[in-house]
DNA sequence: TTGAAAGCGCTAACAG
DNA sequence: CTGTTAGCGCTTTCAA
């Protein structure tokens, strides 16, 4: 593409148009262009429509990376996320998105599979972006990363997760709380013998928080888990299912189960619809998020909704105020909702 | 953040190092540490170690939108996808990324709420990045859209969808012959009174296309659809479940219903099962993408799958490929796979 | 109301 | 093996 050849055909120049070509064909200066495009003030409306139909006539459509250089905004936003496969995340993501959209933010996304090292990595390359705002999932990372957030001196906003201390900004709801409610809500029912099922605690760390919070309402009780299935694979209806038939085979006596989030529960439940057992009255099930899923199978599912849509909207618009200079409080704790369903 | 303050603290500024200042700490040009940086052949052991020290010291992140405007090369790849809810794109955007990743790039991605003319504003928003490839869904778009992207003179792959002619490349599978199959199946089956739910058709033109297969299949065995519950939202479990529960109460006596997708038909079975409809002896259910959730209820589910993770693989790798001065296959039919279930 | 000059941080091309 | 020069496309600043 050598645009410095004025024989070329501009209108096929597509993608490679430049101001300064618009410039030219308008018969004006690249800084009178660069202020019609900027709505500024002090251009004359006979110079606008002249920069305007060349514009039009060349299809251009500025450089973003050029502005960028230039005025040490990029106007990128990354956000970085455990995972695309578990749709809490790209529900997080859509909330977000939106907002940044209407701001004119551009969303980059990063997925660290619940990886903290390959979080890091992410973090750096993105890095290399020079992004204005960071929306991160959790509060735990390695201490580069942390660092190096704290460095890139732009606004950051942890997510999902109020139980630590944020590297700045945090919007989400306490784990170990949630996990603590519903622990209490089984044992308050009159449940003694609880199981727990879910996917590889050492990665999900925030449903590992609920865990050890279910755990602390148990022991408030006089009770302890009666039985646990832990797989070190990601979390799943499948492995809800399974996981819940293999407790129950070690386990025949348990009279509730506790799942790691709704796709866990949702598989157990289908396991007892196969299996015959009675819902809640031999074995009561919970979950955790509040999927629609929950809401479509036989028995409504007894869980706790998260209100992922709004923490995303609601760390985008943190970033973005900060951004405007206000100062937004730095942990805004958005709670949950006990569903009661009908299996527990 | 003033750099060319001497006196201030280099190790503080963070992400605001440059390449000068890392030249200067190490008392070399700039250009050596840019040398270092790429690994380019022609530097000294020794040099290389005295800026790599200064790297490390200042904690330097390289600047890719100075790099990316230099080299007029971002590395940055736009997926614009119609729905981040439904978890079929988000498996899209993971097998993608997962190769872009690998071959440093970066995916940027844009949510069209499956609106043309939302896709065609995402597609000029994100030139203004001057992407290195585009990934698309479908083969519909707005003629702007269309025209967009072949004047980005980078490679575009349309995924998911081969009815229809490709911009540049595509990548998927025909949903009208998934509709056939499926329509063929059930007739064979000896299926005669048969149903259709789904979402928003007008809005989904894939779903579209596999209805109108369908509905070809059924004609070809001289029957035509017998009842038919299309919602203006979009498909969930719960509109299948409700779907299918209102297209019932209309025709008792349907034998079969196909569903614009797994998450629908799913919450169609959650109906059977809660209202006691024996499936499939009274009434057969086929669904299509060939989801977990679709394994994991108490009957399989009758459905065909869509190789989604491999379609964004398959579409990373043709757009890496063609960057590389390749010229792979411009129609990359993927197929998909007809999973028979204890549904239907 | 408009334009010219300088520079954002990096790299290609050439020179030494 | 290393440095110098010029420029990517845009905006900031200052001058006219």
């Amino acid at each position: 593409m050598n645009q410095n050849d004025p024989t070329q055909e501009l209108s096929d120049v597509g993608g490679g148009v430049t101001l300064q070509e618009v410039a030219q064909l308008a018969g004006v200066s690249s800084m009178t262009v660069s202020r019609v495009l900027h709505a500024h003030a002090n251009v004359s409306e006979q110079t606008r429509s002249k920069v305007q139909a060349a514009i039009a006539q060349l299809g251009y459509v500025p450089n973003r990376l050029a502005g960028a250089l230039a005025t040490a905004k990029t106007r990128l936003m990354v956000v970085i996320v455990p995972s695309l496969s578990n749709i809490v995340f790209p529900e997080v993501l859509r909330g977000a998105n939106q907002r940044f959209e209407a701001a004119g933010y551009q969303a980059v996304i990063g997925v660290s599979d619940y990886d903290q090292q390959k979080e890091e990595q992410l973090i750096e390359a993105m890095q290399s972006w020079r992004p204005s705002g960071w929306i991160v999932a959790g509060l735990e990372h390695t201490p580069r990363a942390r660092q190096m957030l704290r460095e890139a001196r732009s606004p950051v906003v942890e997510v999902m997760d109020m139980d630590g201390d944020p590297i700045d900004m945090a919007v989400g709801f306490s784990n170990l709380q949630a996990g603590r409610d519903m622990g209490r809500f089984l044992a308050r029912g009159g449940r003694r013998r609880i199981g727990y099922v879910g996917g590889h605690l050492d990665r999900d760390l925030r449903a590992a928080k609920r865990l050890q919070g279910f755990n602390e309402a148990l022991a408030e009780h006089g009770l302890a888990l009666h039985g646990q299935h832990s797989a070190d694979e990601p979390s799943s209806l499948l492995l809800g299912r399974t996981g819940l038939a293999a407790l129950l085979e070690q386990h025949p006596d348990l009279d509730a189960v506790y799942f790691s989030n709704d796709d866990m529960a949702v598989g157990g439940l289908m396991h007892c619809i196969a299996a015959g057992i009675d819902v809640p009255g031999k074995l009561a099930l919970a979950g955790f998020n509040g999927l629609q899923i929950g809401e479509a199978v036989p028995k409504r599912l007894t869980t706790i909704r998260s209100p992922r849509f709004e923490i995303g909207e609601r760390a985008a618009d943190h970033i973005l105020a900060r951004l405007q200079g206000k100062q937004p409080q730095s942990r805004d704790d958005m709670g949950y909702e006990f569903v009661t369903g009908q299996t527990a």
